[in-house]
RNA sequence: GGGAUCUUAGCUCAGUUGGGAGAGCAUCUGCCUUACAAGCAGAGGGUCAUAGGUUCGAGCCCUAUAGGUCCCACCA
């Protein structure tokens, strides 16, 4: 450990020692402690594959700061972290790059792709923990988990076969998304729809033995291979001598009904529409009212199948095309209008998803929604800010039944095996011996695998050892805060919410903290295709993880987006410069010194002033803490350091440092106060900042360990002084005063002049006595005269009126009558302003029968303090 | 169509229970004052989107309007 900081300041020089540190000392590790209450967040697991991004970068600076906050609180404080196989992200990456060595997945089989996926695994899965590590983030490495280890697919087959069992899990042919592409199924809440231009082509249905044609209006006319009826509303009088009829399906040799069915909406198109049930949501619900024939008639790849006749093989936009020409020939096309309409997209690809109808696996939702429902409404889960309380309850009240089989191979393989000679479905932990039904031995195990989703929905429970009774589970959970962005609310905290209330009976955390994206300077999300990303680690090898960190944090609210921009971190790294530079100061003066606690009488004003202030702040600090306003927390204890430590009290306490020889206790009272506002201070700034406030606290306090361990600081009764605050104010305005008087004056700053300060009663001239030493440094004076009267005070002064003393200052020739008159008028000016305000509001009667007594007597305080200021610049004025 | 959210200094944003409008950056002026020029001191700059309402008092609460952003939704 570094005697003495480096002379400047060099992220680069600490960061990693201290982290290896830390890690060493295993600071990081919780462990089941009765002694200690507990206080648990599990880290969102990033995709194994994954790089680090801003959005990791400032969800894991909020972690880290609520953990390490905790942790000094005195609570044994875990942070669960781990990566997710992400499924389909990490399958395709993985058959890119076999594709790119000549090696085609579908050849190698299911066994082989698997070995090279976990290859792949191991040799990127590394990665994102190592760069999560470089943001400070002090989780538990000890308890690192993968969503495909032992423990955790143990957890999604106990929840698979407990939700079959309960009838929660059922294997049906409904219409799901499929993605063409990704050539596998995907959930409601894995679609984007996005608005598209299309077309909205009339076309012409015969009617059997007729003459006459049915019109209807389609965006997809592609998909009329597939009609297996037309839909009209049974109200709609234009219409009903049609129900029942029989149409003839144009481009095929199929005749089709015409049904009667509430959902088509009359004012819309046509008001027939035609009914694909094995290519659209809504067909499909008005098929299986009506009993229709459901005909799939794409390929995997959404080209035309077999059923498709002279368009099989074609791709859906291709057969589109080549369809629409073919009714135009026949003259079955009536026109065709532009059409704005939203179109679902896969979010991972951006490929058209295809509504298609397949066997699949589902989760029932109605039963778990109604109780996850029911622990938002009953408080026992809040999110913060409580707006997203919305958001969570309109999902789960619309929701449908979760499509969680997936055609993949990479992830949890389903635990459903098929007997090979009766066909029996055996759902089981592992591979039954034998055919419950018919004895057979022989059993297949389904070839689908599970959404990523459903293992990280048991996240906060599946890594602390559920669904054994373990140590870790008993003590640790239910969890406390989830951190999380807005937009994975449907992915992941509702299905992880009702997955804790089913199996474990308790909501998986108590809090949800919502946080938003950071944006590019423009506003712009950032992402691949824009090339605008922002890269962390750039930013850390720049500025250091510390301004960073205080760059995701400082001026952001729970649940708003925010934007990036480089000037915020160089903002961010100037403050850790100056915090360290404050330190190299107070070390380089309270070396080698034995400084004690001075007793509480020997404190002068101004440390009792600071030390007030410090004890202010750590009590609204802990409190905006407690409220995860982060931002808030961390722009107070900036503002404290740099502006009232740093710009006044650390100025103050020069002059006595100076002087020691003539007055040590005083030099020691103020070396002891620096030293300790500014430990407590690096301690509110530790969670924030913890690596620079590491570095200096134990370089200013060697027999300490670590400020990691430090016990956060709390409020103390000795610190406070509530009667000095005015007091070092009165003084701060003086000084100010003075300051703007001599800038005005363009009075250059080595021109020093004598200062006579004439207080407006007794106890104002015993102030400005007493606290000499602290201000002197302020004011350029040869020397600083307080006295009661106007004797001695040479004519040409410039005056300037405060609130409890006028500060002359004798400038000679450099006063300028003119600009001194002016500058007394704008005072004067401005005084008149707040008399009338306070005036205006005192005699208001509704003000003074109605507003409380403290309020009032606080305006009739201000009154006369202005009054009596304005008398003295009025007479200033007259004598000039 | 439903919902959320935003509109505050030139820019980006804070503003915790309603009680004299703040920060950072940018601009202008003066300073290398023995911790820091990544700094110090000073200055300018705002009818807090608009219109109503509640209140003694509104940036903050309520209603409406305008504009922006986002989410959800099966209108073929």
């Amino acid at each position: 450990m570094a005697k003495e900081l480096a002379k400047t300041y060099d992220p680069k020089d600490i960061e990693e020692r201290l982290y290896e540190k830390w890690m060493e000392k295993g600071y990081f590790h919780a462990k089941v402690n009765p002694d200690k209450k507990p206080f648990t967040i599990v880290m969102p697991p990033p995709n194994v594959t994954g790089k680090l991004h801003m959005g990791h970068a400032l969800d894991n600076t909020m972690q880290d700061i609520l953990i390490r906050f905790k942790r000094m609180q005195g609570y044994e404080a875990l942070w669960q972290p781990g990566t997710d196989h992400a499924a389909i992200s990490t399958e395709v990456k993985v058959t890119e790059k076999l594709r790119n060595e000549g090696i085609d997945k579908d050849e190698i089989g299911r066994e082989e792709f698997l070995k090279h996926a976990w290859a792949w695994k191991e040799e990127y899965g590394g990665t994102i923990i190592k760069q999560l590590k470089k943001m400070g983030s002090s989780a538990d490495w000890e308890r690192e988990r993968f969503t495909m280890d032992e423990g955790c697919s143990k957890a999604v087959e106990e929840v698979f076969v407990r939700l079959y069992e309960k009838g929660y899990i059922y294997k049906g042919s409904r219409i799901i998304n499929w993605c063409p592409v990704c050539q596998t199924s995907i959930s409601d809440a894995e679609v984007e729809h996005a608005e598209q231009e299309g077309h909205f082509w009339h076309i012409l249905y015969p009617i059997v033995g007729s003459d006459e044609y049915v019109e209807i209006a389609t965006t997809r006319p592609e998909t009329m291979l597939g009609d297996t009826a037309v839909a009209v509303n049974p109200e709609d009088e234009r219409y009903t001598h049609l129900i029942g009829k029989t149409l003839k399906l144009p481009l095929t040799d199929r005749e089709i009904p015409v049904v009667a069915d509430a959902y088509v909406d009359r004012e819309f198109g046509t008001g027939c529409v035609k009914i694909t049930p094995a290519h659209d949501p809504n067909d499909f619900e008005v098929g299986r009212r009506h009993g229709l024939e459901e005909i799939n008639i794409m390929n995997d790849d959404a080209t035309i199948n077999e059923k498709g006749g002279k368009y099989a093989g074609m791709d859906r936009y291709e057969a589109r095309k080549a369809m629409v020409a073919d009714l135009e020939a026949q003259g079955l096309l009536v026109k065709v209008e532009k059409h704005v309409h939203n179109v679902g997209t896969h979010d991972r690809c951006r490929t058209t998803v295809e509504p298609m109808v397949k066997p699949q696996w589902f989760v029932k939702m109605s039963e778990m929604a109604k109780e996850a429902i029911k622990a938002l409404e009953d408080g026992k889960l809040k999110f913060v800010p409580d707006r997203f309380d919305k958001t969570y309850l309109r999902w789960l009240e619309n929701i449908r039944d979760w499509c969680i089989s997936r055609q993949l191979w990479w992830g949890h393989r389903i635990p459903a095996y098929y007997c090979d000679e009766c066909g029996e479905v055996v759902v089981s932990k592992g591979m039954p011996e034998k055919c419950p039904k018919c004895g057979c031995t022989h059993l297949t195990q389904d070839e689908d695998t599970l959404d990523t989703w459903f293992s990280s929905a048991l996240w906060p429970f599946s890594t602390l050892g559920w669904p054994d009774k373990t140590p870790e589970l008993e003590y640790f959970y239910p969890t406390d805060v989830l951190v999380t962005g807005y937009d994975i609310i449907f992915f992941w905290v509702i299905r992880m919410v009702f997955s804790a209330l089913e199996h474990t009976g308790e909501v998986p955390f108590h809090h949800v903290l919502i946080h938003g994206l950071i944006r590019d300077a423009q506003g712009r999300k950032m992402s691949k295709s824009l090339q605008n990303g922002i890269d962390p680690l750039e930013v850390i090898d720049k500025y250091g993880a510390d301004a960073l960190r205080l760059t995701l944090i400082t001026g952001n609210a729970p649940g708003n987006d925010m934007r990036f921009y480089w000037e915020k971190v160089e903002a961010s790294r100037n403050f850790a410069n100056k915090v360290w530079n404050a330190s190299r100061f107070i070390m380089m003066n309270i070396e080698g010194k034995d400084l004690q606690t001075p007793q509480r009488s020997h404190l002068e004003p101004a440390d009792r002033w600071i030390l007030d202030k410090l004890n202010g702040l750590i009590g609204e600090v802990t409190e905006n803490m407690d409220k995860y306003e982060l931002g808030i927390a961390v722009q107070k204890v900036y503002d404290l350091i740099w502006d009232e430590f740093c710009d006044w009290y650390l100025e103050m306490a020069k002059v006595r440092i100076w002087k020691a020889e003539a007055d040590q206790g005083s030099a020691d009272s103020a070396m002891w106060t620096l030293r300790t506002v500014l430990t407590e201070a690096l301690k509110l700034l530790h969670p924030f900042m913890p690596f620079i406030t590491e570095e200096i606290y134990c370089t200013l306090l060697p027999e300490e360990e670590s400020i990691m361990i430090a016990p956060w600081p709390t409020v103390r009764k000795e610190w406070e002084f509530p009667l000095y605050a005015p007091v070092v104010e009165a003084v701060k305005e003086a000084v100010r005063g003075v300051r703007n008087a001599r800038a005005e004056m363009n009075v250059p700053h080595n021109k020093k002049t004598n200062v006579y300060i004439v207080g407006a009663d007794e106890a104002a001239c015993e102030m400005y006595e007493l606290l000499k030493q602290s201000y002197q440094n302020f004011l350029s004076a040869s020397e600083i005269r307080v006295q009661s009267g106007k004797d001695g005070i040479p004519k040409d002064s410039v005056s300037i009126v405060v609130s409890n003393a006028v500060v002359y200052l004798p400038l000679d020739e450099l006063v300028d009558k003119e600009k001194e008159r002016e500058r007394l008028r704008k005072e004067e000016e401005r005084l008149k302003k707040e008399i009338a305000r306070a005036q205006g509001m005192l005699e208001n009667p509704n003000f003074v029968s109605k507003a409380p007594e403290k309020k009032i007597q606080e305006e009739k305080d201000k009154l006369q303090k202005y009054q009596d200021m304005m008398e003295k610049v009025k007479m200033q004025l007259e004598k000039m």
